[in-house]
DNA sequence: GCATCCACTGAAAACGGTTTCAATCAATTT
DNA sequence: AAATTGATTGAAACCGTTTTCAGTGGATGC
């Protein structure tokens, strides 16, 4: 079936307001009246006369020349640390419906995981007459984002968090995952904890999870017989060898206890599998792992990867409408919310048999 | 070490061209001209007395302002199937920087694989005055594009073809990787051949690769001996059982052959290793498997998942650049470009040994 | 019957840029 | 020395909206 075409040929060029008047016989202002406070201030009459011309010329307004006249864009700019996370994606994902539903467009900056661009992604952005930003975003420059703040454009951060900001903050609560995901290796059997994670630097969320992870070891080792905890960070430039040295330390000091890992992302999680596959490990077995973020791929890697599911939707659609809010007038202290984690048991925090 | 204040507060609200001019004391066109034509037409002494104005007021031009003067956005729209897919995401990054290069801005609207939402990205993004568009979309509803199209913006389609429409296409050669997968898997010795889609409908790339792995079995059927091949779509509502059934099939079809299968994308590989999981099925030794699709997890996922890696990177960097040349006007009968993808041969196609 | 009020509507001024057009002035030509 | 030229610059119009301000008309109050 062929693709229906309209009946009259589409005119080159947009219809504008101008148009729509001169099309009804009324001004300009009649029509933008009629398109903003509807039939409220008009004739029945000429009402209808605009609605046909509109319909005639099937006309919409130009968002930039509103954006430009009222101040106000409907965009909200969304910063991301990196696309190619699907962390990252999952929030877009959500806030991208949260905005829509209400009449805002997203536009998108990608920092590609570059902390120098932060800056300037927030300078393009209101360059853009964007009424307001979602950032997860590295953490580095902060000043970009305080600028902004400062500019009076709201500000809702996703994930990740910088203390010197007031704005609303919306997170996984990383400490009560962390305690789920060791409570569980301990649980299983293992009391060789290793948390792996890259490197901490300020990045909030990686902070926060490695210091809950020492807080639940040394909180535990009173009433947990045997139980030991450790930290790894990846340094960048060569992750692969790092990794394979810190499990053979982790298998040596684990003696005759079962070595468990805490893995902070998921991109660290693949890479303790890859290092794993080259040990000739077997996941569950010789080590257990459990780790942040499910994937559509978490169950079929191994004999299942054991993960933290973050409520990755939620959390960007929250901090849309956290947003929206504002920008619809809310004053309210810097609210911060925390959704929590759940947990995925699979085979790879299993142990064999004895 | 914290971040550092400018040392000037900050003005609330931006600075407009007239602020600028004043302050140089000029009007506001020789500011407009400082800004465009830099310093060919405008006075050694002058220009920098704008330059300096500009700088002490740390002023950039509106954007929406410009747009609406020029016509022009700087602006290019990106309709993507669907942001969790990992190929849109590629795409999306080797646009993006393309984009970036060239001064442009990517403007993403996710279709949510809703195929009713197209035209609605379609309008959306021409109200915001984009200046042509990226479009990887479904295809259902060619209608908005050829409208988008006419209006005069130029089109660049990645991955997904609409044969009516006259614009430039950046594909993955699908009917050479066909090829290559199935004749991998011939070489490593599966012989009952199946292809796993999602509903091809109109879909160009599943079309393609569909039709590709028909002629590819009917050209072979002679030269090799034994070999046999069938294709499966799954449907939309219950593609689990689904495919656990035709997997049955495929067995008891095989007879002594070896089964293998060719899968359409990382989604629908993903459906064949739960089914396979599901059934206590090996990969590689119980049934060969090649995907469409290299990922970071493919590595990982049962003895390692052989793919037709397809350089998204490119595709996305080549379909801007394209577009770019478009909007530079080069004027040329619409182009087709089609990139070579490659195998990464695994363990899930290595059948056991005899 | 005339002044007052109210409800609608249109003309015009913004918003922040770009571009055309005209004006100024120094330098060159005659 | 007067006229012509060319290079710079400013004033004003315009892009497509919204919004203020003023004006029109009919309905009401006396």
């Amino acid at each position: 079936m062929p693709t229906r075409t309209p009946v009259r040929t589409a005119p080159l060029a947009r219809a504008t307001i101008a148009d729509v008047a001169r099309q009804a016989g009324v001004s300009k202002a009649t029509v933008s009246r009629f398109l903003n406070h509807r039939d409220k201030l008009l004739t029945k009459g000429i009402a209808t006369r605009v609605e046909v011309a509109i319909a005639a010329l099937s006309y919409s307004p130009n968002p930039m020349a509103q954006a430009l006249k009222r101040g106000r864009s409907r965009l909200i700019g969304l910063v991301v640390a990196d696309v190619s996370n699907p962390f990252s994606v999952a929030v877009l994902r959500g806030a991208e419906k949260a905005c829509q539903q209400a009449g805002y467009l997203l536009m998108l900056f990608n920092l590609g995981n570059d902390s120098g661009r932060e800056r300037e992604a927030i300078e393009t952005l209101t360059a853009y007459q964007v009424e307001g930003f979602i950032l997860n975003t590295l953490g580095q420059d902060g000043g970009a984002a305080v600028e902004a703040a400062r500019h009076g454009k709201p500000v809702v951060l996703v994930d990740r968090r910088h203390h010197d900001m007031r704005a609303d903050f919306v997170s996984l609560d990383n400490a009560d995952a962390v305690r789920m995901g060791a409570r569980h290796l301990v649980e299983a059997g293992y009391r060789e904890l290793l948390f792996v994670s890259e490197p901490v630097k300020d990045v909030s969320p990686r902070e926060e999870r490695k210091s809950a992870f020492c807080r639940y070891i040394s909180e535990s080792e009173n009433s947990i017989t045997n139980l030991h905890g450790s930290t790894f960070e990846s340094m960048a430039d060569d992750p692969e060898t790092e990794l394979s040295n810190a499990l053979q330390c982790l298998r040596q000091s684990a003696g005759e206890r079962l070595p468990g890992i805490l893995s902070s992302n998921a991109v660290v999680t693949l890479r303790v599998v890859a290092a794993m596959t080259r040990l000739g490990l077997r996941l569950g077995t010789d080590i257990g792992l459990v780790g942040f973020d499910e994937t559509e791929w978490s169950p079929y890697v191994g004999p299942g990867l054991s993960t933290i599911a973050q409520p990755t939707d939620d959390l960007g659609r929250i901090a849309a409408d956290c947003l929206i809010e504002r920008l619809k007038g809310l004053e309210l202290p810097p609210r911060q919310i925390l959704l929590s984690g759940r947990l995925m048991p699979r085979g790879s925090s299993v142990p064999a048999p004895t």
